[in-house]
DNA sequence: ACAGGACCTCGACA
DNA sequence: ATGTCGAGGTCCT
């Protein structure tokens, strides 16, 4: 049996955990889950998805009104009608995707722009019965082999998970021991837009109130909507709709507290630099200068800045330290590492470091996997503490140390 | 360079 | 029924 966790802009695939099954799924930011497949939005589709040992299974149920979105990758003309509900399960093929193949050629992950305008190869697809079918970018395959793309670029899927898992696990002793129950977790290559604002909310935040957050800005500030059983999606606000006037104020009384003020400035600062596309641009700036300019943005330090990197900028060294972070180096490297009380810029950069030397070139990557080992922690020690708790709604509750 | 505190909000917990 | 605490940080002294 294999499961997925989300947590933070991180998706997260764990397979066979074993213990218990209490750990479900953790719908976070704009991803949730319906009728147990995860839901959400992703280049303008409105998609379903779930997964086998071997296969990412996934439904494109509906897509985002199309309004000129020039600057931003991956973004195309779509033609089929938005509105319109397709009923998941019914008529409609689920299609799987291999989730690791060997036969790529570049080492170096693609862009959304790349694998957008590289169809011309043929893309093999196992149908859910085993049939292997062959698509050609021509007529309405073309459409599949689009999506295909969006899919193998969100999961990184040419980035060989288990040669690496192998490597960490030579050069790190505590990484070996972890990591067993956590294989298969990989970085998505989000969206920088979407990712930079959702972050900028998650400061001194809890996740719940995070993903509320995000949902009502998307509700307010998005043109690109679209409907599915019932169920409304949108597109992320453009940079422009969130550097407009009174942006402050009204996410203010959306509840965003003081992050609504790093929200409208930020906005601001982008359009003055010319706007999304200076932002996409930094990922072609090495992951140092990336992250200084990222810095200068209202309401973005250092772990925000090393979050857009990791998660949206191809910056695969980037170390996002958080508290969840901090606590697993004083927990499981101290003895490698400097101790001070607090975390300084300068304790920061030594971790950050520290890892990168350990873990090699995606050293990011491999702390998402130490990341998720605690996070599974952390939420069976908050099931077990919770059982009379029989609620409804989802809450996501944060037991406090 | 480091420590300390304020900052919005909203569930947990006491 | 109220009060305090802190959450996947950032910014300012």
């Amino acid at each position: 049996m294999t499961e997925w966790l989300l947590s933070g802009g991180r998706f997260l695939a764990v397979s066979g955990a074993g213990s218990g099954s209490d750990a479900r799924v953790r719908p976070v930011f704009r991803w949730s889950k319906i009728q147990g497949a995860l839901t959400g939005v992703l280049a303008g589709r409105v998609w379903r998805l779930s997964q086998t040992d071997t296969h990412i299974l996934y439904q494109v149920i509906g897509q985002v009104d199309n309004q000129p979105l020039p600057s931003r990758p991956g973004r195309k003309k779509q033609k089929r009608k938005s509105n319109t509900p397709i009923e998941p399960n019914n008529g409609v093929v689920e299609k799987k995707i291999k989730s690791e193949e060997k036969a790529d050629t570049k080492e170096q992950p693609k862009m959304m722009t790349q694998a957008m305008t590289s169809n011309t190869k043929v893309t093999k697809i196992k149908t859910e019965d085993g049939e292997e079918i062959t698509l050609k970018t021509e007529d309405g395959l073309a459409e599949k082999n689009i999506e295909v793309s969006i899919l193998r670029d969100y999961f990184q899927l040419d980035v060989k998970l288990t040669d690496l898992y192998e490597q960490w696990c030579k050069d790190d002793p505590h990484f070996k021991q972890v990591s067993p129950n956590f294989t298969g977790i990989r970085m998505l290559r989000q969206d920088p837009v979407e990712n930079l604002f959702s972050f900028i909310c998650s400061s001194n935040n809890h996740i719940s109130r995070i993903s509320g957050m995000v949902e009502r800005l998307c509700e307010a500030y998005s043109a690109r909507l679209c409907e599915v059983c019932g169920v409304t999606y949108y597109a992320f606000p453009t940079v422009s709709a969130l550097a407009g006037r009174g942006v402050e104020e009204r996410l203010r009384k959306l509840g965003f507290g003081y992050r609504a003020r790093y929200i409208s400035e930020t906005a601001q600062y982008i359009m003055e630099q010319g706007g999304e596309s200076w932002l996409y641009n930094l990922k072609t700036l090495p992951y140092e200068e990336a992250k200084a300019e990222l810095i200068k943005l209202s309401g973005v330090g250092a772990k925000v800045a090393d979050c857009v990197c990791l998660m949206s900028m191809d910056k695969t060294g980037a170390i996002p330290v958080d508290t969840h972070v901090w606590q697993i180096v004083n927990r499981d490297y101290k003895h490698k590492l400097g101790t001070t009380k607090t975390l300084t810029d300068k304790t920061y950069k030594e971790i950050g470091d520290f890892f990168r030397q350990l873990w090699g070139p995606y050293a990011g990557w491999a702390h998402s996997v130490l990341f998720a080992a605690d996070l599974r922690k952390f939420q069976e020690l908050k099931t077990s503490t919770e059982k009379k708790v029989d609620t409804k709604k989802s809450v996501k509750k944060k037991k406090s140390r």
